[in-house]
DNA sequence: GCACTTCATGTTTTT
DNA sequence: CATGAAGTGC
């Protein structure tokens, strides 16, 4: 269909009879809402589209009214469209707003998901395609990189020359290009030591035995079956009649291909992206594809989004500016009709804690409304800096002046190890032919079975071409293994075996009869003939028994939380956190109750395990406190505060030196589309700043304000002055280790032309007084609170006794974790952490 | 199997 | 510096 015959179909539908109009009219009164390059990109429904949304243009707003549109007029049934997205998070919402755009929970559109869930559904169905069964195992990276491992093992190369974990970025990085191992260039093949493409072909073997997958396999696997399976692809194309695609900038070449060729028919293609926004380049994605889309789809409508509903003008400006500076751009010009607002904030500090420091207090004044701003809630401010290692001096500086804050985007839940030993008993329970499962927990918790004893049932399992479980057994059946470790794992073996029974046996009529008959059977035992003590022990017994029994019950008609505790149970996993001392344990053992909550939105335990493999998730949004945000740039993306801090803008921090070193002039500019991203997450006020010197690695660092200082329009930034410019601020005597100046690095910061301006600019201004340091009075009340002996609570640490004081560090004997230097404000007295004292 | 040591390493991260 | 991984000795 052609644009054309769109365009027949509203004016036939303003032909129709009135009540027939009536009933198209009200659905879509969701039109109204759109400004005109919205509506043009919802409308336009037919053949290849290329939205350009730039920055808070209501990109998603225009995405899901699309998808509403298509359905309401009736060209596509929900089920037929194809929306990808790249995070759950995104595709959660998107379903969330179509929901609320149709009045109603969209049931059925069961191909609106990220690239890796689609290609998991459309992989289990062809799974035999690409010889693998279609209940295969997701791997994550930890898996990924254990089985590497023992590939480069196997190979006899020196793991610890070639660590596992680069050839897992190596095979990564020809996946994310689409090449299988017979695919993989001639270029390429210096490799890992000449290596790489041979363990690449015998990784993937590895992984067929196992029928597993890694998350790169997901998408080459079905793009080799639609690239082999021309039947399956025609299917597929004749099926999905619309395709959505958001963050097109971010698609790398395999699922720029998996696209194309669905695409390939109809060309109902609807690709949203901001190449000004690709800022994941380093793991794979194409701007390129982007760029290219209109050569790919000739005749494609390109629309623009450029009207900004989220920030300032000068703000806009300000990123505008930045950006500018890039080459090759499709080029957008964000405007707004929102008021002026407040000017980028630029300011320059001594070192990185005065950085740390003023921000800090900055947010804590604009609580209040401070240098005539509105007052703004904590929870309206985010400190998005360029790496995680920067989050430390803010933590540092919270924790002592008692600042709330919020870190995103820490260890995720489901990359935790007791989550994952978890997860690995499950999966046994599951599949117990999931080797890799069996590794990681034969000896979790310890049950006396080392490496020789791993290392025989490996022997056992191999000899006899079975699973390591059915290994497992045999050695105990002929006896191969003595010791205390034999009688352990008879029982994980007995464990293992009899979860498996449930998880089989879940809702069959013949095993839940026979279970009851059990019970009944115990009940009726009559126990009268023995003597008082005897028969007191006997009905304990029974008792006992009849509850396990139940519970087993319970489990056969489909209770698969209690299967989760009961295998937990069974298994010491719960025990051997319960048992652990560590300050960790009580955290953990709430992370399994945790994990054991989340299954109650699945049906059983293999559905929640299909979907966990998939979902990341982070989203622990604990309500209540507010709370300021530290996140780095790329976590920051796709969401908006009303004040932003930017901190650390320097060259070699950022843009960051190794991005420079190792991508030259394409690394400063995906460098400086990050400098983008981070401006125009701000809504009012946005504060840049910078550090001439800072203590990286055990040495201070002198460096120049970044090169995106420079690029920043004069006319829509203010210069704050720094606090303390006469005693020892910006421009004072570098230190260094030594205690020797570093003439040269200060000659070099002067000569920027960054400070020049700064230099400038804040001597038309008069000098702020430098702020009365309320944190100095906190600190110092921190350190006096405590004396020699005094008994404190760390959150990481535990608790422990003050045995030194320097400063305002503390000096501390922990109860676990040893002597340790902390400073004060990482800790809290015991007594109001909970300690009874004595 | 555990506690201690040395040693290298030191962006961004989703699925 | 500071953290984690891997190696050493008991």
């Amino acid at each position: 269909m052609s644009p054309i015959d769109d365009t027949d179909a509203f004016e036939a539908a303003a032909r129709m009879p009135l009540s027939a109009r009536a009933m198209a009219a009200r659905p879509t009164s969701y039109l109204d809402d759109l400004n005109p390059a919205q509506r043009q990109a919802v409308e336009a429904l037919d053949g290849p589209v290329l939205m350009l949304a730039g920055a808070g243009t209501g990109k998603t707003k225009a995405l899901t009214t699309r998808i509403a549109h298509l359905l309401n007029t009736g060209r596509a049934r929900p089920n037929e469209i194809l929306a990808v997205t790249f995070t759950n998070k995104a595709a959660r919402e998107m379903k969330t707003r179509i929901g609320t755009l149709m009045g109603q929970t969209v049931e059925g559109m069961p191909w609106l998901g990220t690239f890796h869930s689609i290609c998991a559904k459309l992989l289990r169905r062809h799974a035999e395609l690409v010889e693998l069964k279609s209940n295969f195992t997701i791997l994550d990276t930890d898996d990924q990189v254990r089985l590497l491992k023992q590939t480069i093992v196997a190979a006899n190369i020196d793991e610890k020359r070639w660590p596992a974990r680069q050839l897992a970025g190596i095979i990564d990085h020809w996946k994310n290009r689409a090449w299988t191992p017979d695919a993989v260039p001639v270029a390429e093949s210096a490799a890992f030591d000449g290596q790489g493409v041979a363990l690449y072909a015998a990784y993937q073997d590895r992984l067929k035995t196992l029928n597993a997958v890694d998350f790169g396999d997901l998408l080459l696997h079905v793009v080799t079956i639609f690239q082999t399976h021309d039947d399956m692809l025609d299917q597929y194309r004749r099926w999905f009649r619309y395709i959505l695609v958001d963050e097109y900038q971010d698609t790398n070449v395999a699922q720029y291909l998996w696209l194309r060729l669905l695409a390939g028919g109809h060309k109902n293609i609807c690709c949203v992206g901001d190449d000004d926004q690709s800022i994941y380049g380093w793991r794979g994605a194409e701007v390129g594809n982007i760029l290219r889309f209109e050569a790919d789809f000739p005749g494609a409508t390109v629309i623009r989004l450029e009207q900004n509903y989220r920030s300032t003008p000068h703000i806009l400006a300000a990123a505008s500016g930045v950006i500018a500076a890039n080459k090759g751009r499709l080029g957008k010009t964000l405007w707004t009709e929102a008021e002026e607002g407040e000017k980028v904030r630029l300011i320059g500090h001594w070192d990185g804690e005065e950085e740390a420091r003023w921000i800090g207090e900055e947010a804590e004044a604009m609580q209040g409304g401070t240098r005539g701003l509105r007052p703004y809630s904590l929870d309206d401010m985010a400190i998005l800096v360029r790496a995680s290692h920067q989050m430390r001096a803010f933590e540092d500086r919270f924790l002592t002046i008692r600042l709330p804050y919020r870190v995103i985007g820490g260890p995720r839940f489901y990359e935790r190890m007791e989550i994952r030993d978890a997860m690995a008993y499950f999966r046994l329970a599951v599949s117990p032919e999931d080797d890799l499962a069996f590794e990681r927990i034969v000896n979790t918790p310890k049950r006396g079975l080392g490496d020789k004893a791993q290392q025989k049932i490996q022997q056992m399992a191999r000899a006899n071409g079975v699973p390591l479980v059915e290994g497992a057994r045999l050695l105990i059946e002929t006896g191969g293994l003595g010791g205390k470790g034999a009688g352990e794992l008879r029982k994980l073996i007995e464990g293992l075996s009899s979860w498996n029974w449930l998880v089989r046996n879940r809702g069959s009529q013949p095993a839940i009869k026979s279970l009851e008959a059990e019970i009944l059977g115990l009940e009726s035992l009559d126990f009268s003939n023995l003597e008082n003590e005897k028969r007191e022990k006997a009905e304990q017994e029974r008792a006992a028994q009849i509850t396990v029994l139940e519970l087993h019950l319970a489990i056969l008609n489909g209770d698969h939380i209690s299967l989760a505790e009961l295998i937990l149970d069974e298994s010491g996993y719960t025990e051997h956190w319960q048992n652990d001392k560590t300050p960790e344990a009580p955290g953990r053992l709430e992370n399994l109750k945790e994990l054991v909550k989340a299954l109650e939105g699945f049906e059983n335990l293999q559905g929640f395990l299909e979907h966990v493999s998939l979902i990341m998730d982070n989203e622990t949004e604990e309500a209540g406190a507010k709370k300021i945000s530290i996140m780095t740039l790329h976590a920051a993306k796709g969401l908006e505060f009303p004040v932003v801090f930017l901190p650390g803008w320097e060259d070699g921090l950022f843009p960051s030196q190794r991005s420079m070193d190792e991508s030259g002039l394409k690394g400063v500019e995906e460098e400086r589309r990050l400098a983008y991203v981070g401006i125009t997450r701000a809504e009012e006020v946005c504060t840049i700043s910078f550090a001439a010197n800072r203590w990286v690695y055990g040495q201070w660092q002198s460096a120049m304000p970044s090169r995106f200082i420079d690029e920043l329009p004069e006319a829509h930034v203010e210069v704050l002055t720094p606090p303390g410019l006469y005693g020892g601020g910006y421009g004072a005597a570098a230190p260094t280790a030594t205690g020797i100046e570093d003439r040269a690095a200060r000659a070099d910061v002067y000569n920027s032309p960054g400070w020049k301006r700064l230099q400038s600019r804040s001597a038309q201004r008069p000098m702020s007084q430098p702020r009365e340091s309320r944190n100095m009075v906190i600190d110092a009340q921190a350190v006096v609170a405590y004396q020699q002996g005094s008994r404190v609570f760390h959150t990481k640490f535990g608790y422990g006794a003050v045995v030194g004081i320097e400063g305002d560090k503390l000096e501390i004997a922990f109860d676990k974790a040893g002597v340790k230097k902390v400073v004060a404000g990482f800790v809290v007295p015991a007594e109001q952490a909970g300690e009874v004292p004595f």
